[in-house]
DNA sequence: CTGAAAGCGCTTACAG
DNA sequence: CTGAAAGCGCTTACAG
């Protein structure tokens, strides 16, 4: 019966904005402010209007509003990656915010780049700002991110006198903490850093400070005391590995730059009968949901991962909603998280 | 400088359609053509226009675009839920699927209901189609979804007759192994269910595959010898916890409805010295990325969890490019993942 | 408070 | 192969 009277109207048979004038016997321009401006129509107008409104089922098109409006009510979330925990907490935290003040979520790990040219169908020209994660120091584009026909909000970088809107994490902070800790049990030389690839901007800074440490006490860190490779499980497996068979992984402490790698080298101990924390003190970072997991449990430093989610959001919906305010820069704390795997309780 | 020849036009000072027909000096029909149907244009003018296109860096406004052709090249998806390692692999498959094939998504895992009502602001109205995920039996309203004005699919709940297309797991099958796997070292009296609530449709189809299997062997399952609540680890470590305080857990053996619960369970186990899989044998049940960073490693039922998502998209965009195909039903199977926790190699 | 009209930036028959 | 024109479904000054 809806259907029907809904196609009475327009060549395609969807309701349109017409069809609910045609009902309400109003013009368009007043069922458009019925819906977007209601306190300028008279009570008994509107009242008319949404009854044709809910009969017909009419829903707004919201290609022709976008027309007028420039606004979709979405956000692009462009990531380095989605697959683990940290990213699909984050994805999480984006979207309960997203949700809750009226937005949407167009998500893609694949679409960093800026592309040229038009043809490539890009619907990121949908959204009405950008979010993007960047976790490399190279390549990063924030040229081009800033030149963006939209708005957009940084997160994993910064730089003094950047036009765009940033969050990052205070990887030094929790650091230190969690190395000042593995000192107090072990001597600098028996400590280790085992991390993601030089350029990756949180595994550098956790580096960092790593390395800061270390030189407070009178040592400058030897190169064999530092690894470097990617955030996974099989590279920190990998790297105890190695160090079990040379007979190194005996007396030691490790900082591992996250989560995956900790625990690659936590289960290659084990299953070599390494003693955790007895032997080998290990540390990861991110504290995801992971570390109370396992056995022992992982010693870890806190992400604000959904801190990070709700802060992007928001300062994307400021920065959409008011253009001319001057981009913030936030920096969010890291905080260490003792667990048995460092011991020393 | 290009920057400036693009303002001089429109008063938005965005490069639009028409700036680029002026500077390459032919109508915005041919711009079109350039862009759409390349083939209706002569060669010259066509590079002309690209020219143009690419000083002026133009590219389509989308909300015009779609306006006309009521496409947007992006899919929506509906998840129960974004956390967790299973949701996780499923977006990266949609994500990696998608992008491979032009399309962007639109997720929100707080967007099932149906919304009524204009008001919304449901950017939902912006897909081209829906991808919906459904866990529980109640609150359905597949009536709903097919009534959509978007093409959909559902994952997870399918029914004979129904007019969407429906992709779905067998679980049966791969339960089965499990169970017989188990059944294979304890007697049918000492085998556990502990799953999710009533009404969760994996869950209760594990729960049915166990029963089956039971009764099989001459054993009617007694109450006590399945738990339900829900899919996480807690659950599983108070139930062991529970069990272990009652002097049970011995020489038992539990399928747990997925992998978090298993780990609970096994995690109790561990933390309160009950040998795995010496004196209680378990498989969860998802074959997560977590199987194998335990110890022991977890038997586990994998679930084809990117081939759900590649499945999704694929059938999504046949539906959103040939609407009056018929609907597909598909059916991806489980398949048994003997590891240490189940013992008995 | 309400309506007629212009226009958002495109696509697509329709002529030529 | 190309252009003029109509129109997609809305919003928003502008009058009244």
């Amino acid at each position: 019966m809806k259907r029907q009277e809904a196609s009475e109207n327009g060549r395609t048979g969807a309701v349109s904005i017409r069809s609910v004038a045609e009902r309400a016997g109003v013009s368009i321009a007043t069922v458009s402010r019925v819906l977007n401006t209601p306190d300028k129509v008279s009570q008994a107008t509107a009242e008319r209007v949404r009854e044709a409104i809910e009969d017909l089922e009419y829903r707004p098109n919201l290609f022709a509003k976008g027309l007028l409006t420039k606004r979709s009510r979405v956000i692009g979330v462009s990531l380095p990656d989605i697959h683990g925990e940290f990213y699909s907490e984050l994805m999480c935290a984006l979207d309960d915010r997203a949700c809750a003040l009226g937005y949407h979520l167009l998500v893609s790990s694949n679409a960093h780049r800026v592309e040229r040219g038009p043809g490539n169908g890009f619907a990121l020209d949908l959204v009405d700002g950008m979010i993007v994660m960047l976790t490399e120091r190279t390549g990063v584009d924030i040229e081009g991110i800033s030149k963006l026909s939209h708005p957009a909000v940084v997160i994993g970088f910064d730089e003094p006198g950047l036009e765009v809107e940033t969050i990052v994490v205070d990887n030094q902070t929790g650091a230190r903490k969690a190395i000042e800790h593995l000192l107090s049990g072990n001597t600098p030389d028996r400590c280790y850093f085992v991390g993601a690839h030089r350029g990756n901007i949180d595994s550098d800074e956790r580096l960092n400070a790593f390395c800061a440490a270390l030189r407070e006490r009178g040592h400058e860190p030897r190169s064999d005391q530092i690894a470097r490779r990617e955030f996974s499980f099989d590279w920190g497996w990998e790297w105890a590995e190695g160090m079990i068979d040379e007979g190194l992984l005996e007396d030691v402490a490790v900082f591992a730059a996250n989560d995956e790698i900790a625990i690659g080298i936590a289960n290659a101990a084990r299953d070599r009968g390494v003693d955790i924390p007895g032997s080998l003190r290990v540390v990861g970072f991110d504290d995801s949901r992971l570390c109370s997991l396992l056995r022992p449990k992982l010693s870890s430093v806190r992400m604000p991962v959904r801190e990070i989610g709700h802060a992007a959001i928001e300062a994307i919906i400021r920065r959409i909603e008011e253009p001319d305010s001057a981009p913030r820069h936030a920096r969010l704390a890291t905080t260490f998280v003792q667990r048995e795997s460092s011991g020393l309780s």
